[in-house]
DNA sequence: CCGATGACTTGAC
DNA sequence: GGTCAAGCCATCG
């Protein structure tokens, strides 16, 4: 596979797929850690096509720690799950405490 | 090539 | 301080 000759999207999942364990962060800082800055939505657009890869998307949420893709997982609650399961606060899809668990890979990478 | 879409972000009221 | 609206950028038809 040749990530650079994928595109976009490749990038996101790579970047995505460094996301450490009990850790999240948002579609914003990937981006902007990929160059695009402002090209937010389609850090979430690529999660779309992240289906059948290693791709933690789960841990991905957005800028105020909600989990806005949660719908586009097989259940409603999955996603949640998953984030309790690596030990991560989640309140009503919304992740709590999120300054200490965020994961910035503009400054952990 | 142009138009439409989207798991977001930020600014304004 | 919460809610509404516009912007931005890459991919697809």
């Amino acid at each position: 596979m040749q990530p650079e000759t994928l595109g976009f999207f490749e990038r996101v999942y790579g970047v995505a797929r460094q996301i450490p364990y009990g850790r999240v962060t948002s579609y914003g800082a990937i981006a902007k850690y990929l160059g695009a800055g402002k090209s937010a939505r389609i850090v979430g657009y690529a999660m779309n096509g992240s289906h059948g890869k290693d791709v933690p998307a789960h841990r991905v949420v957005n800028q105020k720690g909600l989990l806005t893709g949660k719908h586009h997982f097989e259940g409603t609650n999955l996603m949640q799950q998953l984030l309790e399961s690596e030990g991560i606060e989640v309140v009503d899809h919304q992740i709590q405490n999120l300054d200490a668990i965020f994961w910035d890979p503009a400054k952990e990478l």
